[in-house]
DNA sequence: TTGCCATATACTCGCCGTGAGCAAAAGGCG
DNA sequence: CGCCTTTTGCTCACGGCGAGTATATGGCAA
């Protein structure tokens, strides 16, 4: 018989709350997993109207900046939630992942959508500060690559070393890396039988963790070339609100003069009359976006990192 | 009744010869088009399977470098060839677009295959020499902004002006701005009855053009944080070679003595003992690809733009 | 009231990447 | 032998950027 084709539409729609980056997820039978809708050709034009019909619908939430991420069509992936989105087991899915952002982690209206945050499910993407589970998953991954040359070289290389820096944006490699190691639930989940002795970071259903980190490391490399963090904070602004929404994202701290001469030399923010005192010492003067923040700029934020 | 849904891979494969960029083109009844294919869920467990499956059993070309680009999935795109895939005009068709490169324009065993030119299809992408038709376009695309401001600012930040330099990667949004403004036979063809004075390059079917432009774009802007030009120059090169090729792919001159320390200095490339004169006046040094030349390696090409 | 703390803001210094130009070397060819 | 072409080596200066030091301005507790 023939089976038939379904696209999914998968979403990480990602907003800030505090200093912490956090994405809108629906809880599932199996656990937490992306907003995610079926394609009806008949009723959208495109994919974009239908992912903001489902998404707007599902969870009251608008969204704001949506980019197209990478479709997935790898045979296996679907079974797990096959019975999820048709209940037929035979049809083929096909999914579309975005990469959407919110200026504001609105209340959802559906009490099964809830918005979590980044790191719990990529306990190892935050760097900002020290200590944490890092030396554990370190330690598991050196075990891991044992006496293999090639395994070690692409730890080194994926999660840095000292000749080779730590890139945030290869979220999607250290989370891949983790998967052969069997350092994730998933990898469990997915060949049946084996089990490792630690897991790090929460699961979520089917592999919505990659499109995750796909979506983590996209945007945190769009930050390079584009002025994205301004569609993740609020209109009006301290430098360190800015400062405080770039670090989250990028999971590194930065250095905070710099970072100021490089923001408002390249006309990147624009400063108000307004003063805060919300943020403890000496009050912070307001900022608003500035002429040069438009999205289509190719001008990058600079991200002068922090050496400890 | 219900339409069925329908997965296109369309795929952009280009390869230098000399110092031109091709593309695989194939003969289509109404003009050429990229080599496309039906991907079918029962055969093929991977989109990739499925596109070397049906690349190299049609033209016999193999594929080295692949990387996908985008799924379009927009109603009314797939209108013109719809008969040619699937031969039900109830279909909906969704695309997904690749990019892929090969050392060698490597002949075709189908005769209705053929390696074409970028340029033929993108006159105005193509800098490295003055002259050509861009003052043509230029007084077209002025006409077009009239007094209108924000199209005015539109063309002179995507065609470059004083104040935005030309960017090179920024190639579909040029074509789209050709489309709207009617410069393209595409637009025509599209929203039937309109007719407009000149047309700029050569038109392909569907939006394949547009395909093509989106992996122009995405190779030009590859070239600035990985190695990639390795993978369209052979083994052994001259550092003219390389550069001549960098600089027909990213359609502009560059600097010759900062290109070759650039690239020396990051161990992109190693010399060897061989010199040739096959380029006229001093023996050149022949090179190889050396240690940092990995796909991987999050390193950029210098670009030394010249200005004149 | 005074001293301390916390944060914001201002200014300086030095390295080095990179754009730009000059000059010499090593072939071919009339 | 002199001229042309292309390759190769070297220098110089500006500006970006990492890093450090110093000052301003609020709250708060002794």
């Amino acid at each position: 018989m023939e089976r038939r084709l379904v696209i999914g539409l998968n979403i990480a729609l990602t907003a800030l709350v505090g200093d912490e980056p956090h994405v809108l997820c629906v809880k599932r039978p199996g656990g937490w997993g992306l907003p995610f809708g079926r394609f009806d050709p008949d009723e959208h034009r495109t994919f974009e109207v239908a992912l903001r019909d489902f998404v707007e619908r599902q969870t009251a939430v608008p969204l704001g900046y949506v980019e197209q991420l990478y479709t997935f069509g790898d045979k296996g992936r679907e079974a797990p939630r096959a019975s999820l989105v048709s209940g037929d087991e035979s049809d083929r899915i096909v999914s579309v992942g975005y990469l959407a952002l919110a200026s504001e982690a609105t209340a959802t209206s559906l009490e099964s959508a809830q918005w979590r945050p980044w790191y719990t499910f990529f306990p190892w993407e935050d760097r900002r500060t020290k200590g944490g589970p890092l030396p554990l998953i370190e330690d598991r991954l050196t075990a891991w690559a044992g006496d293999d040359e090639a395994r070690q070289a692409r730890f080194a290389f994926t999660f840095g070393s000292d000749d080779s820096p730590w890139a945030e944006e290869r979220a999607i490699d250290r989370y891949e890396l983790m998967y052969e190691a069997h350092a994730v639930a998933e990898a469990h989940r997915d060949r049946d039988g084996v089990d490792g002795p630690e897991l790090f970071g929460e699961a979520m259903i089917s592999d919505h963790r990659r499109i995750l980190a796909t979506a983590i490391g996209r945007l945190r490399g769009k930050m390079r070339y584009r002025p994205v963090v301004f569609q993740v904070i609020p209109d009006e602004f301290t430098l360190s609100d800015l400062q405080g929404g770039v670090e989250a994202i990028l999971g590194f701290s930065i250095h905070k003069q710099n970072f100021r001469r490089g923001v408002e030399s390249a006309h990147l923010v624009t400063k108000t009359e307004k003063t805060t005192q919300r943020t403890g010492g000496r009050p912070a003067a307001v900022y608003q976006v500035g002429p040069n923040a438009e999205l289509k700029t190719a001008i990058g934020l600079p991200l002068p990192r922090l050496k400890p």
